[in-house]
DNA sequence: GAATAGATTGTCT
DNA sequence: GACAATCTATTCT
């Protein structure tokens, strides 16, 4: 809605559907923590910094939903545009939120595992059903959606503008940490890629890496 | 702190 | 009909 309350640290503006189109799906999952992702409401204002991230490139890639050139109605987002949400229902009860990676073509995306909350934590805690600080509001990709208000209306939506944008994060030196992404046993060798980029010791990150 | 089970539904085989 | 890029409560050490 309007400007955020006073106090708020400032956001600045949407990054631009170039960040998304000129990286690599690897790339652009580094650099995507650090960044921090905003999603205005009716409820109010949103906003979180992104502290862990997955990256999925099919077709070849095993883990990723576009496997084998799959091309089915859920993954349709992930071959289109870079710079769009591809949100999809896990488990049958949470949604994940991922960034569709570049070139147009090449059904690639970045998961967004994990977020430090920067504004409106009051109404990500109503959200949750969670008292406020607590440190399992947004540290899961299913927790963060519920936190974030993402969801299913969100499939396919352009990043590059509100409601939901990325814009940049606090300026300063990111100690990156890379290991192997989560619960993708299913995917043979894939499995044991270091896809997976988490800020080192921030206590925001799903599960704990040895940093 | 670690391990386990149960929840619940859209999508694909 | 099986399964999934998970979360939570519960039950242990």
């Amino acid at each position: 809605m309007g400007s955020p309350p006073p106090g708020d640290p400032p956001l600045g503006p949407p990054l631009g559907a170039d960040f998304f189109a000129e990286r690599d799906v690897l790339r652009l999952a580094r650099d995507l923590v650090g960044k921090v992702l905003v999603h205005e409401t009716d409820e109010g204002t949103c906003a979180g910094r992104i502290v862990e991230t997955e990256a999925y490139r099919g077709p070849e890639d095993l883990a990723a939903h576009s496997s084998h050139g799959r091309r089915t109605g859920r993954v349709a987002a992930m071959w289109g545009p870079p710079g769009h949400a591809y949100v999809f229902l896990l488990y049958g009860m949470h949604w994940a939120f991922n960034v569709v990676a570049g070139p147009e073509g090449d059904p690639h995306a970045v998961l967004v595992r994990a977020l430090e909350p920067v504004i409106g934590e009051d109404l990500m805690a109503r959200r949750r059903g969670l008292a406020l600080g607590a440190r399992t509001l947004t540290n899961g990709p299913g927790k963060l959606c519920a936190a974030m208000g993402i969801d299913k209306r969100h499939y396919g939506a352009p990043l590059d503008r509100p409601p939901l944008y990325l814009a940049d994060g606090p300026r300063g030196r990111i100690r990156l940490g890379r290991g192997p992404r989560i619960n993708v046993d299913y995917a043979g060798d894939w499995a044991a890629r270091p896809w997976r980029f988490w800020e080192r010791g921030n206590p925001w990150v799903s599960v704990k890496p040895r940093d």
